[in-house]
DNA sequence: CACATATACATAAGTTTCTTATGTATATTT
DNA sequence: AAATATACATAAGAAACTTATGTATATGTG
């Protein structure tokens, strides 16, 4: 598990990443997945997840349909034609920042700071 | 410039990094030196990095002499030994969280999902 | 068939960690 | 002399979580 401020600021950018790569999904669905793909190392919790689907459905970067399954309800969420440009603004964005953070972790290296320890 | 949503998670393990790699610095340093090798990209601002350095030396991470270039106070900052291994641990971390979030942002590419757009 | 666990949603109080604003002071450049 | 750069610091407010709690249905297990 990584500790919980390294993954804060990229739940919006995950979450908008799944849709994108999945069409539909409802919040369950989406909290099971990333545990999955990340082999348990990320853990969204629903205390995060809800009031994040419900911002971006108030922004309008998401709608949703619901369904029942027998007697219970799923919500599911896409992307909408704006949802799909800040997905693709927030993905790229993301790509950038872990190229500046791996130049930034390799600066300095193979100079003689650095090499013991 | 990123959204400052991303930085956040990771302005420990940056500071501390550089801390790592450069024996000492001093605050100022710090945001001049991150400013640069991102190419203007990340800007620590001073309310951020102040806190934190005073955070990171009461947890005993990190250590403090003052120097005097003329009448202006400097205040150096480097790991302790219990300081290194923190910062060795953050930013094995960080370096795992990434490749993570490679595997999510790569997930479901090459199927019929998420070609088109 | 009772009980635990899984599925599925939701919200609220509290915490952490930043942003923005402000303050103080010295040094350098124009 | 005035503007900008260097150098520290703190405080109020905002953002985005965590943790806790609540409701309800469905499924697996001894």
């Amino acid at each position: 598990m990584y500790s919980s401020e390294l993954v804060k600021g990229t739940l919006r950018t995950i979450v908008l990443n799944l849709l994108k790569e999945n069409g539909r999904m409802y919040g369950y669905e989406i909290t099971q997945r990333v545990k999955e793909l990340t082999d348990d190392k990320i853990q969204i919790t629903e205390g995060a997840l809800y009031p994040l689907l419900h911002a971006l459905e108030a922004s309008e970067d998401l709608e949703t349909e619901v369904e029942f399954i027998g007697k219970r309800q799923r919500k599911y969420y896409r992307l909408t034609k704006q949802g799909k440009q800040t997905s693709k603004k927030k993905i790229d964005e993301l790509r950038e920042f872990i190229e500046t953070l791996q130049i930034l972790l390799d600066a300095n290296k193979g100079t003689s700071h650095g090499l013991i320890n």
